[in-house]
DNA sequence: CCCCCTTGTGAGAGCGCTCTCAGCCAGCAT
DNA sequence: ATGCTGGCTGAGAGCGCTCTCACAAGGGGG
């Protein structure tokens, strides 16, 4: 009725313990006969290791934890950023044949959860996706010991590595896309500014912008839709002339597209727009929208790879201007 | 250096190890006075039982699984029903002092791995969120002997509990609401035939229009957005005298007003247009989405109750009309 | 006075596994 | 014959914890 234990199966193949482990650890020591002998026992039995056994003695857990560091609604909204990192770190995981918990740590119960959890030996290191650059969560697991890699550059100054990606260039790119085409009074819905995508985003939007000697014209959003229409609303207000707005994020472009159109703005005949992200949404908009892509399934292949092999250095991965008709 | 076992704080405090245990369990036949110098020593140590060697002797993990049987694009697409399923089965495991592992079981490697998982001891049950009403790995893990719940009645005719939204139920409500305003003939984008939820929503519509004598009109889509615009306009090819159309799933119904707008009907003037699921962006179709709701934390929260209290009967929880402009 | 209970504590077994180490048996050189 | 490998296998310790059980100490009741 219980599962079968090590020691029943070499029971049944008449072999010892240990040679039932070599086997299930596919150790090559082992004579070929007895080998066969041990493998039908296991499946006779439908033997499975104990993994706390194992664990307890190994100190190795095999298996890593993906902490979302944020309220589930954020994770699981249109943005496609969450979906491609846990695709790239599962695929990552896989080939090193570690398992990947998912865990969510939005509130500060939360942090304590992940906290326990982590530091009780059942995962052998920590990736936390956290959009918030100051989050004290990263760093509280690395002082207990724990391996730990970030997804976006930490704003508290430790040294942690992380994976990131180039906002900063990404929100250029976009900007300058915008002044090739001839726009000359370009507005920025930023993001939140205790957010590093917030940030770096503005950055590069006022970089750009430097650059060729215009004014900046800026409103600030949370990231979300109505931020954007709001903020859009506020933008034609303060300067009824601009002719492009790059949005920090592609829900908040959507909301301006909409507060555009309430306006009786034509994009992208009288202003263009660009946003970040490319969510699934961004196609079917209308008119469809310019935005920038991120690669996120490569960020989860890199945060995965930087946890698995310690010491590498950190990441910045590179985005891509993905030209649809707003803009 | 190394993480502080049960006999350093022993040590420190001048105790056994089985007194220390005690404490750190909560035992409550230990003298005050030497559980708060245990206490003391457990803090100044920073001890964190090892969550390994104490399963192997408790036979318990304290640990549950919510295995999503499908590829991750899918769970993390703008479907709200993945989130709010989390969110809840994360409320009553919290209560309950069970901590959640997120896995993913998208592809038939991940149906194995997450066997090997589950079944080497890592969690007291799992939840199996499956959309595929056939999934194979419920009743796999059931034979393993292991508490299982499925989110979905399981088409398998297996016995398992499981949590459900009544899907009959919330196409009926819909495609009543579109009778009781008037319409007359009433089609419907159907979803897949395999899934639970394809095949209860048609059966809705069916029923709510047996009812009325009215004849069925009926594409058939797999829940995305395309599917949605090709149905629809396939629909309008086959009786272009339609006047509502009854999407199963929001996604749909999404591009279903997008064929529409393009075929020239006006919504909801020629068609009116119900969905299903109420996902984020239906607020902001044009016009609004009239669609159906679930209570879908309610059903995170049940499938966690029933988990944690086996015996109990299976659950389906009603739906709700939500009515916005496109119906 | 002893006996019995109650209350609190420690000793020790053992959960299922890995891994070191010793041992065994060829086979071959000495 | 003896010694020495080298290839396989088994014995046994021990990972960190829980939990049973024995036991010590103290306080009534006979």
């Amino acid at each position: 009725m219980s599962r079968p234990t090590l020691e029943k199966v070499a029971a049944r193949a008449g072999v010892s313990r240990a040679t039932v482990s070599r086997v299930v650890n596919g150790s090559t020591t082992v004579a070929e006969h007895i080998r066969v002998a041990v493998q039908r026992a296991v499946e006779e039995l439908g033997y499975v290791p104990n993994q706390a056994a194992r664990s307890l003695v190994t100190q190795r857990a095999d298996s890593i934890a993906l902490v979302f560091s944020e309220p589930p609604v954020r994770v699981f909204s249109d943005d496609p950023t969450f979906a491609g990192i846990i695709r790239g770190v599962s695929a990552e995981a896989d080939a090193a044949d570690k398992q990947v918990v998912l865990m969510l740590a939005g509130s500060s119960r939360g942090h304590e959860r992940v906290e326990r959890y982590t530091t009780s030996g059942h995962v052998d290191g920590v990736i936390v996706a956290s959009m918030h650059g100051a989050d004290p969560l990263p760093a509280a697991l690395a002082r207990r010991g724990i391996p730990v890699v970030c997804s976006g550059r930490p704003l508290t100054g430790s040294s942690l590595p992380y994976v990131d990606i180039d906002n900063v260039g990404g929100a250029e790119s976009a900007v300058r896309h915008l002044l090739e085409s001839g726009r000359r009074r370009i507005a920025t819905i930023a993001g939140p500014p205790d957010m590093v995508a917030g940030i770096d985003r503005l950055t590069g939007y006022r970089n750009a912008l430097r650059d060729s000697g215009r004014r900046s014209i800026i409103a600030i959003g949370d990231f979300t839709r109505d931020s954007g229409f709001e903020g859009m609303t506020q933008l034609l207000e303060d300067d009824p002339g601009l002719d492009a707005v790059f949005a920090a994020s592609d829900m908040m472009a959507l909301g301006a597209l909409q507060a555009l159109r309430k306006a009786g703005r034509r994009v992208p005949g009288d202003v263009a727009v660009i946003g970040y992200d490319d969510v699934p949404a961004a196609p079917y908009a209308d008119p469809p929208l310019t935005t920038v892509r991120q690669p996120t399934t490569r960020m989860g292949r890199e945060l995965a790879r930087l946890l698995l092999n310690p010491g590498e250095p950190s990441v910045i991965l590179p985005t891509e201007l993905v030209v649809r008709e707003s803009a």
